[in-house]
DNA sequence: GTCTATAGCTTGATAGAC
DNA sequence: GTCTATCAAGCTATAGAC
């Protein structure tokens, strides 16, 4: 029935999630996709007619929970907005200090999907990071600053920049880094 | 002679790049690259013994040549090291602009290649982006600023950022944002 | 909606001649 | 050092039964 096949769904973007984040996307294979699902691979094709189009749903499936564990990073961390971006980069940090974080998935989807333009998914990827963006200019907006766009527009870069460099590095420290020139973008020059 | 196979092994390079590049690493097959490049497959295995290899070579060939020109971007740019460092922006931004541009070949690979740990290519892209690094802080130290290393690291994260922002949402306009924190960042405030 | 079975193609890599 | 020919394995996707 109805409920079951939704469940069944859930469980193949599960399974998507864990090996196109972990392995890359045209490395994971629809085969392996289908066996870690637990389902045939004429299941996994009667819910997602093309890998393309699971590659899409994997992105989406990632937006909100995304969105929501960093707006939760900041609004745990006490203090000013300064404060609060730098607690947000601090979060980033330890995120990224885990063996099993491999960059941002909607940057590296975007890097591996280079090569095919007008992809479905690169149309989910820019609009989650339109949306981080737009979060951002809100809470800079908010504390009264001018030029809440531009500043909100920076961050976003510092954050998409630490990610490279991490994990290209693999040194949290350059999240840190990334941190303190967000926190100055933020702080009232008077 | 060796000669010749010197250039076979330039041309097989060459082909590389514009496949690795173009299409993605793990897209562009051994048999498109040999065929791009006029060669058989057994002569393309002669001169790399796998596609790992060629990866790593097509990395190293890009080292030196990429730092050349983002050294004369800056250089070519007059004024004060903020408007250098705006001007260095500034030619990111025109590459970028262009519809073959599709990234940091290197952020790229290290994207491509994060289910693979320990793979060679990594540690190429990780010691290039540190020569960049480097380089700015010699740059920036030569201005006489303080922490020349953090504000190096600084600047380099806003250059990855801004790649993979405008990556994502093909619009350059990424890059002079980041190019005008970059400039604050080492300008000088008393 | 899920199964078994497989078509049809491409992949990275190799054998052996010259 | 470069060629022709080919391997075994893996890939995305589909056919037809129930």
């Amino acid at each position: 029935m109805a409920r079951d096949a939704q469940a069944t769904r859930e469980r193949i973007i599960q399974a998507a999630d864990t090996l196109f984040y972990g392995e890359g996307i045209r490395t994971a294979s629809m085969d392996a996709i289908a066996a870690k699902a637990g389902v045939t691979k004429r299941t996994l094709y009667y819910h997602f007619p093309s890998k393309d189009h699971l590659i899409a749903a994997y992105l989406a499936a990632r937006d909100e929970p995304t969105l929501a564990r960093q707006v939760a990073w900041l609004d745990e961390t006490k203090g000013d907005l300064p404060a609060q971006i730098l607690g947000l980069f601090e979060a980033f940090a330890r995120a990224m200090a885990a063996p099993r974080w491999k960059g941002c998935g909607f940057i590296r989807a975007a890097a591996e999907l280079a090569g095919s333009p007008g992809h479905p998914a690169l149309k989910i990827g820019s609009a989650h990071k339109k949306k981080f963006e737009a979060w951002l200019e809100s809470r800079i907006a908010e504390s009264g600053l001018s030029d809440p766009a531009l500043r909100a527009r920076q961050v976003m870069i510092l954050v998409d920049g630490a990610s490279a460099q991490v994990l290209i590095h693999r040194d949290p420290a350059y999240a840190l880094a990334a941190g303190q020139a967000a926190a100055a973008l933020v702080r009232k020059t008077g």
